[in-house]
RNA sequence: GGCGCAUUCGUCUAGUGGCCUAGGACGUGGCCCUCUCAAGGCCAAGAUCACGGGUUCGAAUCCCGUAUGCGCUACCA
């Protein structure tokens, strides 16, 4: 390869920014960045009705959200712009005609009701589907409602090597005379993609596997044009659990609702680089820098892969629990700010914050669930709502409990040091003074001062809540207890 | 239907002719640690390498069939 390296993310912003698309943006910028290529983004707005507002906007958010960073395309330009394909019409269509003239593709007229109707014989008659080439060889020119066709060799093979998946041949007759240039005066992806990867001068055409079949199409165009073809390499689809394509039903497939649910850009990174892709037989925790390094084409795999959400899941407490303390505070904030109940002051005391999540961290799967009404709700709220019944000891009983508990809390409101040391220093002797298990004790109190029978290790809770919160709560206990 | 791609534990994967009685990870089960929950440690179950033929002294690895899955078959990308 003596050509620089030059790959492209061509997303079609018809959507929001699903992750199979942007695994495969991911791997191209990888490759890029580990070969010192250049990475380039280009919008393929080329279908009028599909394109939906704010696609562009959404797809790029994702990729700065990633750290993907692009060395051209839009906002930043490019010696081979513009990089929307919507701004460069003229060029497909100079491009179209030029095909007409040199006799590799023709106009058709053929009507949207005569191309339904051959299509409904050919399914009646159960034979393949395609264009019937009835304008082929007719000599029509341009007209309104006109489309141009490429003219398919109706001999032959075409053969063209992928990086991953070695020689791929088709047959020439069973391709049909596929649309070029659409009669609004658009490129179809076909055309426009390849003009482009030849302009923008791209060395690797890295997109999914569904490309395969057309991809055969491309080669006549570019041999056509008389331009060289890239590299191609096909990468595996992602698969929703049930082997079918991920989609929406699946769950959540856009990266926008991961960054809303609380996973971290460097678990996606790292996730969504292992979907194909392996560096060993060993290593899987890997920073992007790791990655970048590590990443070739050779290691990516031929095998569709099955997004796991469980191990996304697993991944994202790993890498929650490798943040800096400050850091972890500072991205969970804003999701204590959206998710916590409205009684809690805003904007919320970041300090205290800091004291809470140490006590959270090594707890969380995903940042969201750092405001969840079943984990820390209890330690910003005045109230506490719960389930009283949780709180009697099983043994003791709620007379027991509220006998026991009678005993606790006078020595506790005589501690000065309402720290965790001295609080367990006093709370485990005084179990075993009363003739309880530890667990006895601290059980009612945990419910008593968080609602909840799991929470992080209970005298770091208690001091983060403070002495009066605990004392109160407990009394309120007591009356629970009375009444049970 | 046609064409194409693929096929190793439930899942992600390692493996490119002998290192494989197939390795790691997630998940699952058990044990340990332990104030609950996590986290962590240890152990276990889990793949006749889709199936059937070859080639070879020897195949998960090479070849050929079959099956299955997926993709494509638009004036969508």
């Amino acid at each position: 390869m003596t050509e620089p390296i030059r790959v492209r993310y061509a997303p079609s912003p018809t959507g929001f920014p699903h992750v199979g698309n942007i695994r495969t943006a991911l791997f191209n910028w990888l490759f890029a960045r580990h070969y010192g290529g250049s990475f380039i983004v280009r919008i393929e707005d080329t279908d009028v009705a599909r394109t939906v507002p704010g696609a562009v906007e959404n797809i790029l958010t994702g990729l700065r959200w990633l750290g993907i960073d692009w060395d051209e395309g839009p906002e930043v330009g490019g010696p081979y712009g513009p990089y929307f394909q919507s701004e460069r019409l003229d060029i497909y269509k100079e491009v179209a005609e030029k095909l007409v003239a040199d006799g590799y593709a023709y106009y058709c007229h053929c009507s949207a009701e005569r191309l339904a109707d051959m299509r409904a014989k050919q399914e009646a008659a159960h034979l393949p589907p395609g264009y019937d080439k009835h304008c082929r060889d007719l000599g029509l020119g341009p007209a309104p409602g006109a489309v141009v066709r490429l003219k398919v060799p109706e001999t032959g093979t075409t053969t063209f090597h992928d990086l991953i998946r070695g020689d791929v041949t088709f047959e020439n007759r069973l391709l049909d005379d596929m649309v070029l240039l659409k009669s609004d005066g658009y490129p179809t992806y076909h055309l426009a993609n390849v003009i482009d990867d030849h302009l923008m001068h791209i060395s690797h055409v890295m997109r999914a596997e569904e490309w395969i079949p057309s991809t055969p199409r491309h080669i006549m165009l570019y041999n056509a044009l008389g331009f060289e073809p890239p590299v191609f390499a096909h990468m595996p689809m992602i698969l929703g659990p049930d082997h079918s394509k991920l989609s929406k039903r699946h769950g959540s497939v856009s990266l926008l609702e991961y960054r809303e649910q609380g996973y971290l850009p460097e678990t996606m990174i790292n996730f969504l680089s292992l979907l194909g892709w392996s560096y060993d037989d060993k290593t899987e925790l890997m920073n992007v820098k790791e990655i970048i390094e590590r990443f070739t084409a050779e290691r990516i795999c031929q095998t569709a892969a099955i997004f796991n959400k469980e191990k996304l899941d697993w991944m994202n407490g790993v890498y929650i629990r490798q943040l800096a303390p400050n850091d972890l505070v500072d991205r969970v904030m804003p999701y204590l700010e959206k998710n916590l109940p409205e009684s809690v002051k805003r904007p919320i005391d970041r300090d205290y914050v800091g004291k809470v999540m140490p006590l959270m961290q090594e707890r969380l799967k995903t940042l969201e669930e750092s405001a969840k009404p079943e984990t820390t709700w209890f330690f910003f709220t005045d109230e506490i709502e719960y389930d009283h019944a949780l709180l009697p000891d099983k043994k003791l009983g709620a007379a027991g409990t509220k006998d026991m508990l009678e005993k606790v809390l006078p020595k506790l409101e005589e501690l000065s040091d309402f720290t965790a040391e001295p609080l367990e220093a006093l709370l485990r002797p005084l179990a075993a003074e009363l003739g309880l298990k530890a667990g006895q004790v601290f059980a009612p109190i945990r419910t008593a001062i968080s609602g909840l029978t799991a929470t992080p290790p209970l005298f770091g809770m208690m001091e983060v809540l403070g002495k009066e919160k605990c004392i109160k709560r407990i009394k309120d206990a007591l009356v629970f207890l009375g009444q049970l």
